[in-house]
DNA sequence: AAGTGGTCTAGACCACGGA
DNA sequence: CCGTGGTCTAGACCACTTC
């Protein structure tokens, strides 16, 4: 492997190993070469790639399983790996989706200037509700730039069950990392108070996420209103990917 | 180094390492020797020696300065290194923290269990005021069992200025790693409400965490109550430790 | 038994910071 | 200049899973 730039050696095969997912050379779940192999076609020795891959297996790109292989993570998403707790006590409920619709809006102008599009600009508006136990306990709204994502419908994202950073990568071939999320606690609006049968001006939790591809380009921006009466809410950890 | 246990060399490393912290052979600030000589003092090599530092570098025990040395990281509050930001855009300030008091109560039947201690023992209730350009933001509330932490008096808390992880460390010897947080929206309560000038039943974001030392016992409760109107809170990472 | 991830070594060289 | 962290190698062995 030939030194471009002053990167090690190790992300240049991160770089390497992320751009044949990306041509899905390697499919979802579906085994690498060994990490001796890997180091032959590269040009480095199994320690680099080892070295390499541990960064991607921390990123959630891939997982290992020991005497077996190292897979290609499926991407799924940030709220769908978090889990709805007790506020005291173990274990938790991991949350169940259903898709309520996908719309085009336009964006406001501080949204246009987050997802780097201009005032105006086209964007799907996909809507879920979040269900714990069956009940009813949030609303979440993730906006897509039409631009980036052209031709989406309700029939493409009910196929994969509402799971965008999924449909992103196997559509669009945009692979979504977590992006950071920001928490508020803010009284529910009409819509919210409907859904998640509760009074208007209650508090919800309210996430805000600005998810990025990997290289740092914005692409998805999602807002959830929680109800977290009866269960709090326990973000998933990047490390406890699978 | 002896093969205890079962465990990999490097680990054994790593306990050897915290618990030459915790008798403060080295302190807070000051270099560790090198890896190399890390390497001949053990009887492991540079490598493993340096697989067991970068666990401690992401557990944010150690940080490292190349070309200068390995360094003991001082502790810190979650909260101290969370940030306040607005919705869109970066950045963000860092909150300050005013002591308000240090009392004794006693345990609730929960609360005893979580911290596994018997019912009705006492807790030391540490209380915060926080403060963002001024504004005071939020509370908090740290509770910590005097059988663990016996003496402590607002003096000693006063001197860390209110750094609770700091406090058990230097003056007891116990390293608290970040616990995982808990989210909740909760209506204000008069007490809430009239620190943080807000109306009762307004809604305020509840943190609510259990920490624990390396040693996986908990250690101290704490919960906050944030106020979100302007700015979201934005969670320390564990990766930017420093 | 064979193949995978997981660990470890000894030795080498590079990049950086401080004297 | 030296000593530090940071990277890399070739080769070895172990632990685990699968056949």
């Amino acid at each position: 492997m030939a030194k471009l730039s002053h990167q090690p050696l190790y992300r240049q095969v991160v770089r390497e190993v992320l751009s044949r997912i990306e041509a899905a050379e390697w499919r979802d779940d579906e085994p690498l070469p060994s990490e001796t192999e890997l180091g032959k076609n590269f040009g480095v020795s199994q320690g680099t790639v080892r070295k390499a891959l541990d960064e991607l297996v921390v990123e959630g790109v891939l997982y290992r399983r020991q005497g077996v292989g190292t897979f290609v993570a499926g991407t799924s998403d940030f709220l769908a790996r978090s889990r709805f707790t007790p506020l005291t006590g173990v274990g938790g409920e991991a949350p169940k989706f259903e898709l309520l619709g996908c719309v085009r809006i336009n964006a406001g102008e501080q949204l246009a200037e987050v997802l780097g599009q201009r005032r105006g600009a086209v964007l799907w508006q996909v809507r879920k509700l979040i269900r714990v136990a069956g009940a009813a306990v949030g609303l979440e709204e993730i906006l897509l730039p039409e631009r980036s994502f052209p031709d989406l419908d309700m029939r493409r994202v009910r196929e994969l069950k509402g799971n965008v950073p999924e449909l992103c990568w196997r559509d669009y071939g945009v692979r979504l990392k977590d992006g950071e999320v920001r928490y508020r606690a803010v009284p529910a609006a009409q819509a919210e108070a409907r859904l998640l049968q509760v009074e208007v001006g209650e508090p919800l939790l309210q996430l805000v996420r600005l998810s990025r591809d990997f290289d740092g380009r914005p692409q998805v921006w999602s807002v959830a209103w929680l109800k977290t009466e009866r269960d709090a809410f326990e973000p998933a950890t990047s490390a406890e990917q699978d």
